[in-house]
DNA sequence: CTAATTTCTCAAGTTAACTTGAGATCAAGG
DNA sequence: CCTTGATCTCAAGTTAACTTGAGAAATTAG
């Protein structure tokens, strides 16, 4: 039995594709070892590191911004349970901005459906100031509520 | 006065690229009519449509959804207070949806902010069936969620 | 040891949601 | 009428998050 888990393995585990989870590598998501062949090598503690950044990107945290939670866990060790209490913590927070964020939008929408958005002064989704573009170009999904 | 509002009046009063408007028209999203000379000349209701959508990808809903929503409205006229009302309770059902699923994640993850998430086999994070991955390439911020 | 898998690297394609640029035409003020 | 600014079209670039493909080397099964 070889050491560590094999590429294939861990897709096998996670669900993942092979291809993404090497996408990650070079977002320093994840940094395996390398067997004498060059092939890389993980540790069981990969499975809930990726698992991790699954949830988080199902919540649409840019890939960047889970990037910054990990690199507060040790690169080959496996984390502690301090590490990880500590990271969700962080997690929660942005989750619990995001339900928030929701509520306030749904509130406004329930008041368009009384007022059946015909006045357009006192419509609560006709308020173009605080929405502000985002600059430059690429995917806009959910990134303005991210930072 | 020229009849309508040009393209320009559109961007001022939503926030909203010049660009970004001609973009949405070739994804049906707004229908304007054409003056003598080529120019797109829209009405005030128009706005209110753009607010919508403006709000819709706020809440990380892709624009092909989007402009599922806004097929029910007339093209040309002002939409009618049933018109909005109905399109406001479908919108608000999905923001229901997205909530609960949000709500959910919290859950299992106050679960892991306990257990350290040292337990593979009772960690709710490390669920990987449950997780489907998406097929095929292109950006992924939420898009498993509004389906 | 050989054949079949798996993995390796690196370049290029894909999707969404736009932006940027070029070259031409329209519209509005003086 | 003329100039400045707004619009027009159409092609190509951008970002995120991956996938696909090619050609080569390593691993594993028999």
């Amino acid at each position: 039995m070889p050491q560590g888990l094999s590429i294939g393995d861990l897709a096998d585990r996670t669900g993942l594709a092979v291809s993404a989870i090497r996408f990650y590598e070079t977002h320093e998501i994840i940094k395996p070892v390398r067997n004498k062949g060059g092939h890389r090598r993980y540790g069981r503690h990969d499975i809930r590191r990726l698992s991790f950044v699954m949830a988080a990107q199902k919540l649409g945290f840019p890939l960047a911004e889970i990037a910054g939670h990990l690199r507060a866990l040790p690169d080959h060790k496996a984390p502690t349970k301090a590490d990880w209490t500590r990271i969700s913590k962080a997690f929660r927070k942005k989750i619990d901005a995001r339900i928030a964020a929701l509520e306030e939008l749904r509130e406004k929408l329930d008041g368009c459906i009384g007022c059946g958005c015909l006045s357009l002064k006192s419509c609560a989704l006709y308020n173009p100031k605080d929405i502000k573009a985002q600059e430059g170009p690429g995917p806009r999904n959910l990134t303005q509520l991210s930072g």
